[in-house]
DNA sequence: CAGTCAAACTGAACTGAACTCAGGTTGCTA
DNA sequence: TAGCAACCTGAGTTCAGTTCAGTTTGACTG
């Protein structure tokens, strides 16, 4: 576990860092990043606006934040639950279902992730901002490679007949972080049942 | 056709408003909507900044035009590329192949609906923005119908195992415009590689 | 070919949310 | 009980998006 909590270990006991990374998380979450304003979230932890500079260098920078967080949690999940499953397509189904083990806080910083993911694309002029983003990037290039050495792995097993690795990685990870745009807790269709849909597709999308 | 140019054919001959769509798909598309000042589109045109408002009420109804423009032509493709396909699997193959048979500018344009889809959730407060944004919304669930309406078809015609129709189409769709995420026309996989990966995968995701 | 009018445009001023500054307060540690 | 680092604040700044109060342009009419 490489930890990846939202209260930080190394922070004072009147520290409201992880206080403010929660009402960002509902808020970005329910209303949209660029939707909320900054200083709500100030007003819903029960500090002045320009308190929440000393703990972020800016909004972009909470938000890079929770983002980065995000991805390692999910990456250290999909480690874990891969580690030491032999089997191509049981490495697979694992890797699938714990996507889909996740918190109703978890579900918003998914889609968090997905609807701020141009962001780290140009760079930032901050250098706290620079450094999550190269972190965030940095998780999702790694996340990328565990996905491919998944496959590459079932290809070279004779699990998988072989196809452009990367790419179908690529297409995985899309179908699959593409539930998190749609799904709401209230929606009509339960988790459970999506993940054993999406589980299948991605079964019959490498297999076969 | 229901018509998706980006020159409406009610404006003036004078008018700049196709050069404005044409320079903003431009500018969003390459350094996103957040990164692009409303002025350097101005700027492009060679036109002063408040003369952008004689065309658009907003930045954001700019932005929602050109998400909108989008919708409406790749609907338009997916309607004429199934409407006399008999055979459910070659219809679901032409859908899949014409969504990637796309212009440079309109791969810019599939970006830039990608990334701001979230700004479809929430309503807007001045008029003509709500109106746009209504219409995208719109075309957004007849798409989702239309994909929906494919698989329910096959199903009942036994070409298709039976699945929930609806959760599969969202899934087909979410991987399909998830490429626009990643794909860049510089990179190292050419589209037509990755519109064959994706047609095999959404193929086999569904049959079987 | 002068007059008219709507479309097209402009510079200056306004707005609001993110952010900076110049300190003030709190409570743990020695 | 003194020191000091963490924590916080109100007043002020910035800047991109937007509004305002007109001015210019050019197609069309009489």
């Amino acid at each position: 576990m490489t930890g990846a909590r939202l209260v930080d270990p190394d922070e004072g006991p009147r520290s409201k860092r992880g206080a403010i990374l929660a009402a960002a998380i509902e808020y970005f979450g329910e209303t949209g990043y660029e939707n909320t304003k900054w200083s709500a979230i100030a007003q819903q932890v029960g500090i002045g606006q320009t308190a929440l500079y000393h703990y972020f260098e800016s909004k972009a920078h909470c938000l890079l934040t929770i983002m980065r967080l995000e991805l390692q949690r999910s990456r250290d999940q999909f480690v874990e639950a891969t580690r030491d499953e032999k089997d191509p397509v049981e490495a697979l189904r694992a890797a699938v279902r714990v996507a889909f083990a996740v918190s109703e806080h978890e579900i918003l910083q998914m889609r968090i992730l997905q609807n701020n993911m141009v962001l780290l694309a140009g760079t930032r002029t901050s250098q706290r901002e620079e450094t999550e983003r190269r972190a965030a990037r940095e998780l999702v290039q790694l996340v990328e490679r565990d996905w491919t050495r998944l496959l590459t792995q079932g290809m070279s097993q004779g699990a998988f007949p072989v196809r452009d690795a990367h790419t179908l990685a690529l297409a995985l990870l899309g179908l699959i972080v593409s539930v998190w745009r749609w799904y709401r807790p209230s929606g009509s269709t339960p988790l459970p049942e999506v993940r054993d849909l999406i589980e299948g597709c991605c079964v019959r999308m490498v297999t076969e």
